[in-house]
DNA sequence: GCTTTATTTAACCATACAGTTAATTAACTA
DNA sequence: TAGTTAATTAACTGTATGGTTAAATAAAGC
């Protein structure tokens, strides 16, 4: 069993379901909602799979209604990536303040022992 | 050959690459020096697959300097996933100042059409 | 030239993942 | 109750992923 983080990364490591989060952005889908666009090209399991890797990786959350399954965006696990994000911002962005700011925090916490093995694998 | 956005997200869905792009925040470092938290746990041939993901994915770029091989963060693709997250800021952000500049940008430029495909696979 | 250090390649194995078709379940509708 | 719609489960297939050990390559150091 992988981690929260990394069952959420290798959720969106997927066109298919980072099509399926968009559609589900401009508000609650069905999986068959979700699905259409794909239609041609794939079947029906396999769009309830996608959902369901979506649904297990926390991005998502599924209601039942009739025999409709409408489904909307969790924010919980994005906000775990864009924090994990954060932390590499100075990276992307020209301006290093909020690189200072970050420091500032972290330094002041953190023992700053040597190499550190997050594993839980 | 999956799309750049996708190696990119499954790179990062691994704790190993994660933590080793971690140490690569504290500066370069040889391939070992990645490998060092791990090789209890993990060959050395295993370290250098997972150097060979990042690299592939374009999230660090590796030079040569004797018989070491210095990896170093690239930007670029971490500016892909944070603009890539972007759109979904609203969802975990309690203010939704963004939202509105966000969705100010959007409906003026998109047509508005009905289900989009965004496949490439 | 031989040895050591750093990294890679090759060959292999087990498991996970993305898809398929066919069959099943669940809830509504006539 | 029979039929239809929505979604799921089962069983299977091919390919990708993450690891292994053993062998090969590349650059330094003696």
């Amino acid at each position: 069993m992988p981690d929260t983080l990394s069952l959420t990364f290798s959720a969106l490591a997927d066109p298919t379901r980072r099509a399926m989060l968009a559609r589900l952005s401009r508000g609650e889908a069905s999986i068959s909602d979700l699905g259409k666009p794909f239609r041609k090209r794939m079947s029906l399991p396999a769009i309830t799979k996608h959902v369901k890797v979506l649904e297990r990786a926390g991005l998502i959350t599924k209601a039942r209604r009739a025999q409709q399954r409408p489904c909307k965006i969790n924010p919980e696990a994005l906000k775990d990536v864009a924090d994990w994000m954060e932390q590499y911002r100075q990276y992307w962005e020209e301006s290093f303040d909020r690189l200072d700011a970050y420091l500032k925090t972290v330094t002041a916490t953190e023992p700053k022992k040597g190499d550190t093995d997050e594993q839980s694998k």
